[in-house]
DNA sequence: TGGGGGCATAGGTGAAACACTTATAAAATA
DNA sequence: TATTTTATAAGTGTTTCACCTATGCCCCCA
């Protein structure tokens, strides 16, 4: 558990994170640990100081690449990557309400190319695919190791999408079961039936509820939830429940 | 940006600061006495590896402070606190859902001495006052400066309690006021494993999961159900697991 | 003009979950 | 010490879930 890295040992404890742009040649993943000739530049947005520090740590003590700056919310964000310029962000999504994946959003608005890794203390699928949908180019769990985050970062910079092995299997038979198609949200899939009911269930109404407001057999409305269940790629009635709940919350949110 | 030194500018009480060996690298078990002379040791538990990275690394900075060992879930840190025999252990109540004050519970059980700080990202004054009911001797967020964490320790060390300004006018208030309901929530009518579960519930956990991630039956967690609904006045299920995600949403989204 | 396909409707069945009741032992509290 | 709260769990009957099947209906298209 106790992790240390020792490498190098050069867990920088310095004030200034000004990294002089490296002298030494050494290229490639070399075994110069402190020398970085244009090391990746990463930005860490988390409101948990704590977590910033451990998210940078581990950066920094990679050879090729350096924390270029740190935000705490949205607003700051927006201004660290305005002023450090860094290649990669790794942003927290649960960051003081929805404006993680808002900040998201205005990111990809006005630095299209900028590649985002999303950290979320949420393992729910919910999550990642609005991120995704949003322009992440990968999501990872603080539960993950640390190794893993950087695993995340290196697939992101070489271009391909980063997602737990879970994650992305559960996303792919959501996709080819569902045949949703990643622009749309596969609630678009949804028959009008359907998709009332889901909007009861997302208000908190019970099957029995739903079919008497809608003068419905309550075998009727099982069968609607079925339907819904195999279209949204849900496993159970829970789940069902609260993406609907989510579903209907977003909605009214604008 | 990166934080790491105005940290240390606070709360030194030495003059050397810049340490120069490494810091301590495999502190499982050897207690190394070179820099360090009867360093405190420090057990670290959350469920999230960046997260105890960064509280480890700002311990170790501390020349008079070492981690003596980490952990990811309550089992884990029970087997580490007998083995690292630490002076304190600063503890996250929130790891995977399961209540980290349950853990708190069973360590006050076995080593009532042992100091505790509890580390949470909630700011939930519910949260601090069952902390400190069970036996914690501070409670600090997520959210607060690293330095904080070195002063809640050292006040802690030094036999006092640490609760934030905020939090700590908060509780008195409430204690004042007489019956804590008053402003608050009926959530808080609820005992500690009736708010487990609730959270769980929250999270989308279906009553079995949920039975088995606490070692429970079925039955019990059907009871705890009940009496849950009990308190919060909720008339079914659906209510019951709609009212839990809306709490457990707001209580991330902060 | 006859299918094919999706949609809304709904029945059957066995397995879970729910609702309500009761109970016991261990705590916390009065 | 007596009383209440808490955590645990069993019993029983009702409801919902999950999975399968089925019947009209409407629309499209070959």
């Amino acid at each position: 558990m106790i992790s240390a890295d020792n490498t190098a040992s050069k867990v920088k404890t310095k004030p200034s994170n000004k990294e002089p742009q490296a002298q030494a040649a050494s290229p490639a993943k070399g075994i110069m640990a402190t020398a970085k000739k244009n090391p990746t530049r990463v930005l860490i947005v988390d409101d948990h100081p704590l977590l910033r520090r451990g998210v940078g740590q581990l950066i920094n003590n990679e050879k090729d690449m350096t924390v270029c700056g740190e935000a705490e919310d949205a607003h700051k964000a927006l201004t660290a990557i305005q002023d450090s310029k860094p290649d990669i962000a790794v942003i927290d999504i649960s960051l003081g309400g929805t404006s993680g994946i808002e900040l998201l959003k205005n990111i990809k608005v006005r630095w299209p190319k900028l590649l985002v890794l999303v950290l979320s203390m949420h393992d729910e699928a919910v999550y990642a695919q609005r991120a995704l949908r949003a322009g992440a180019a990968g999501y990872i769990m603080k539960q993950e190791a640390t190794e893993r985050v950087l695993v995340a970062i290196r697939k992101i910079l070489s271009g391909e999408v980063y997602l737990s092995e879970r994650l992305g299997n559960r996303m792919l038979n959501t996709l080819v079961g569902g045949r949703a198609s990643l622009s749309g949200s596969p609630i678009e899939e949804l028959s009008d039936r359907e998709l009332e009911v889901f909007g009861l269930i997302g208000q908190g109404h019970g099957t029995r509820p739903i079919a008497e407001k809608l003068h419905l057999s309550v075998k009727t409305i099982e069968s609607h939830r079925a339907h819904i269940k195999e279209k949204l790629g849900l496993k159970n009635a829970t789940e069902l429940v609260h993406h609907a709940i989510q579903w209907v919350q977003s909605e009214s949110l604008g």
